[in-house]
DNA sequence: ATGGTCGGCAACCGA
């Protein structure tokens, strides 16, 4: 079974809808993860979701801020939500793909939105937007960048440590390893974004060693952040042969 | 060295 994972910050869900639309035809990701949704779930655009395949969701969502949400053409075994760090910010979401999708071996997918404080026992990937650029090659200048929050050495040092701890597979470095630049998202101060290319690669797909033997493709849709009204981060989509 | 731009939601906060 091939199965492909997106992840996206889409910086409202609401106001960028169509480019969601767009993207999923384009792709046609089984499950897609979404941050900053900054949308309440009980406003979340289901509907549209549901047109485009996407039966099953599971929401974490906020008034104003945050949020995030696992849409998929597979139905879940089991959604759970955790807090970090005591707060009540809606920044985690994660889902078990098995039996009810005809899985083998059951997946979860843990959809983050900042740092995980900690690794947990007994997940299988743990994708998002973890804003943290932890290599060299991760960002435009790493001397430029270096006392830059989202790149300074205590995130990075942490972040890796992290991974190592869990053995976490960084797998858009497993297929694009250093020294190639590989950037996931620009901000919108900079006018030509392109040109200028000052990006960072602030969201993440993780598997555990188990899956990196799994892991088909990777790509980083960077086209997207050329569309009209964009977000300023771009989807990072992963394809398993689970 | 500094300011540059967004979105949500209604004066700034968060990024």
């Amino acid at each position: 079974m091939r199965l492909t994972i997106s992840t996206w910050n889409i910086n409202s869900v609401r106001l960028r809808i169509d480019l969601v639309a767009k993207f999923v035809k384009a792709v046609r990701p089984d499950i897609l993860c979404l941050q900053e949704t900054k949308c309440p779930d009980d406003r979340f655009p289901l509907k549209r979701l549901r047109r485009l395949g996407y039966e099953h969701a599971a929401l974490n969502g906020q008034r104003g801020y945050h949020g995030v949400a696992v849409l998929s053409r597979l139905p879940f075994d089991h959604v759970s939500i955790e807090g970090f760090g005591g707060k009540s910010d809606s920044r985690h979401v994660a889902v078990v793909i098995g039996e009810r999708a005809g899985m083998r071996d059951p997946l979860t997918v843990h959809n983050i939105y900042v740092p995980a404080g900690g690794d947990a026992p007994d997940v299988n990937i743990l994708v998002g937007d973890l804003n943290v650029a932890p290599l060299e090659h991760d960002v435009w200048s790493h001397r430029q960048l270096i006392d830059v929050v989202s790149h300074t050495p205590i995130e990075c040092d942490r972040l890796n440590a992290v991974q190592r701890a869990g053995q976490w597979i960084d797998i858009m470095r497993m297929l694009v390893p250093e020294p190639t630049k590989l950037y996931t998202w620009w901000s919108y101060r900079s006018a030509d974004w392109a040109a200028v290319n000052k990006g960072r690669r602030l969201d993440h797909i993780w598997v555990a060693p188990a899956l990196g033997e799994r892991v088909a493709s990777m790509a980083v849709s960077k086209q997207t952040r050329g569309w009209p009204q964009p977000s300023d981060h771009v989807p990072v989509s992963a394809t398993l042969e689970v």
